[in-house]
DNA sequence: ACGGGTAATACC
DNA sequence: TGGTATTAC
């Protein structure tokens, strides 16, 4: 539950922008002729016609709702258009939506801080921007209110739909004689609507928002007026908004929580819960929830706007539903079916094989522990009606790369010209690595003579040609001692540096510096040092494959027979760079997905990077220019005597422009 | 044989 | 810390 810093009087303007059956826009920007037409995205369209995930309005006018069937789709509206997800390697594939996102992101991201709340979602912190206004040209002072912002819909105000709402508006936007928060508001809802518009012209996108407060409140009405209209939360509705709001409407209160509330408190609004204090709720719902349920109650919220503007966590998975269950190798002789398949987790280590291996490994591990100790053999395929119905695997722990990293191949490679300040950092490097290195499987002497044999060029995605905002350079993200002493290496006193910062809340300042919000490119300063798995199995009827299939043969690459004993594969190869994880994070600005690699913790093992185990198919879902980079990458190519950075850095890191 | 595929967050 | 549960889109 989201802590609450109690803040009653907040005058901070929040807006939360939702954009319109997103998936729907998207595909239809792809394909005009849609427009209009009462439209769905589905995915799978093989049973029943698929899952709508997305619904034109349009199509609502006909019933149609999410979650309906394709086909059922179909009986309600006989035109609908059905669109299906792309799919890639047999999956769904989300990534065009989450590119198009990005598109958004990057201009709503100029306005203020900016948190991307899910894949169509954002809030911003206007609060600035906002104030700006109030002093530089205020509302009442403008000769005209652009008529995207006299369309908005101000919680409270009367006449609401009447004729002359739009003068209504206008009165309230441009009122004089009212407290500071209000016509901060104003402006607010005259900035969001610019926005919009902007964001539309720019991507041909509408969205909807909610303007308040806080991020409660506007989220709250973001959906209120929809499609391609704002709401305006004035303080001084809130009350009545909220005394007449049903529970589970407002968010995080849908699920359990909310049925608690309905089922032992006996509310159905969510003002119904002034009537306790604050310690009975702390009481049944614990501290922090207790407290923040009496603090909504009000209307109070002081969650802040995160400027991250990229996910924290990045997976996939894919369902195998009934008969499509895949089914074990094990024979299962007793185990009750309510017991949760266990998740389990290690390091993430680069290349599919290698993740192929340690999925699996970590498959078997949850898979003995869900058994328990009952000394079943793990082996053979006698299926005896269990099977899996589900696995994902999924990065998390994503921290930045931080500053100077790329000087690092400066040690081993030898050959960047070197500034009287980078000596001693390398050095620093290597005495703090040392440890590491000796208790690895390799020792330094063999990594240097090991990485010069690859036919590849790796791309050094080299932060000194890099522009860095005079806000940025100061002093804020410089190093310390210890992140040194974590394994990463730092070129602080580079003048030309980029001064990345490290740690979780780095995360956040490298994503919002970033204004075009390419996943790509913003991937190139993140680590993953997890690779989580899950697995469900239930009961399955028939055996459509097996567990091996699918570690084996869902990808392409690994299916060559030049692959098939990729997992057995031991050493290096002309083509594989085995370094200690601390020196990859160049290399590996070469993979495909362009990943660097560090744990906090100190892990001994060395990484691999093998650069055969890139699937091809993956290049294809890259952005444009991004594709080309990479496969220039995978040609094989002399080394240069002299490694220029190959690659131009504002692909890969947004321009440094402070917001 | 279903809402699938992802996320974030709180809690233990 | 790792793993689980909840919530949401």
């Amino acid at each position: 539950m989201p802590l609450a810093r109690p803040e009653s009087l907040d005058s901070r303007i929040i807006a939360h922008i939702d954009m319109d059956c997103f998936y729907v826009q998207v595909e239809q920007r792809k394909q005009p002729h849609l427009r209009g037409l009462p439209t769905a995205v589905v995915q799978y369209n093989e049973w029943k016609g698929g899952a709508l995930i997305a619904v034109s309005y349009e199509a609502r006018k006909f019933g149609v709702k999410r979650s309906m069937r394709g086909d059922e789709a179909k009986q309600v509206c006989p035109q609908i258009q059905l669109v299906q997800v792309p799919v890639a390697r047999g999956k769904a594939d989300l990534n065009a939506y989450r590119n198009a996102g990005s598109e958004v992101v990057s201009i709503l991201a100029r306005k203020g801080r900016c948190e991307r709340a899910s894949i169509d979602e954002v809030y911003l912190d206007l609060t600035d921007s906002a104030e700006a206004m109030l002093k530089e040209s205020p509302p009442h002072s403008l000769e005209s209110i652009d008529a995207e912002a006299l369309k908005s819909h101000v919680l409270g105000l009367k006449n609401e739909n009447g004729h002359d709402a739009k003068e209504k508006v206008r009165e309230w936007l441009c009122r004089s004689d009212t407290d500071h928060r209000e016509k901060l508001l104003a402006c607010g809802a005259i900035i969001v609507a610019e926005l919009r518009m902007q964001v539309l012209k720019a991507t041909e996108f509408t969205c909807s928002a909610g303007i308040a407060h806080n991020k409660m409140l506007a989220k709250l009405t973001s959906g209120m007026n929809k499609p391609a209209q704002q709401t305006v939360v004035p303080f001084s509705s809130v009350k009545a908004l909220l005394d007449s709001l049903p529970i589970k409407k407002m968010k995080q209160l849908g699920g359990k929580l909310g049925t608690s509330l309905q089922n032992d408190l006996g509310v159905n609004t969510v003002g119904g819960l002034l009537q306790f204090s604050e310690e009975k709720l702390q009481d049944r719902y614990g501290i922090n929830t207790g407290t923040w349920l009496w603090n909504i109650a009000r209307g109070i919220n002081g969650e802040e706007v995160q400027g991250r503007l990229l996910p924290k966590s990045h997976g996939s998975g894919k369902s195998f539903p009934g008969p499509r269950a895949l089914k074990t190798i094990v024979s299962l002789s007793d185990s009750d079916s309510h017991k949760k398949f266990p998740s389990k987790s290690c390091p993430l280590r680069y290349g599919t094989a290698k993740i192929q291996e340690d999925a699996f490994n970590l498959f078997q591990a949850g898979l003995r522990e869900y058994l328990g100790s009952c000394g079943v053999k793990i082996q053979g395929s006698n299926h005896n009606g269990w099977g899996i119905t589900a696995l994902s695997v999924s990065a998390s722990k994503i921290v930045a790369v931080p500053s100077g990293t790329c000087s690092i191949m400066k040690y081993f490679q030898g050959q960047y010209p070197s500034h009287s300040s980078s000596k001693q950092t390398s050095d620093n490097f290597i005495q703090e690595s040392a440890p590491l290195l000796s208790s690895g499987t390799e020792s330094y002497s063999e990594l240097k003579s090991a990485e010069p044999q690859s036919d590849y060029n790796f791309p050094c995605l080299d932060l000194q040609g890099q522009k860095i905002s005079e806000s940025r350079d100061k002093d804020s993200f410089c190093s310390s001692p210890k992140q040194a002493k974590d394994g990463f290496a730092l070129e602080t006193s580079q003048p030309t540096s980029q001064p990345l910062p490290s740690g979780g809340e780095s995360c956040s300042a490298v994503n919002q510096s970033n204004s075009r919000g390419c996943f790509f490119r913003d991937d190139t300063r993140v680590i993953l040092p997890k690779l989580e798995q899950q697995e469900q199995k239930r009961n399955a009827l028939e055996d459509k494959g097996t567990i091996l299939k699918f570690f084996k043969k869902s990808n392409p690459s690994c299916s060559k027979p030049k692959l098939e004993n990729v997992s057995v594969v031991q050493g290096l190869e002309a083509n594989e760079v085995e370094l200690p994880k601390e020196s990859l994070l160049l290399a590996e600005c070469s993979t495909n997905d362009c990943r660097h690699s560090l744990s906090q913790n100190v892990h001994r093992e060395a990484w691999h990077y093998k650069i055969d185990e890139i699937d091809p198919s993956v290049i294809d879902e890259l952005p444009q220019e991004i594709q080309d980079e990479v496969r220039s990458w995978l040609r094989p190519r002399k080394r240069p005597n002299t490694v220029k950075q190959g690659l131009t850095i504002a692909h890969y890191f947004p321009p440094t422009k402070a917001t």
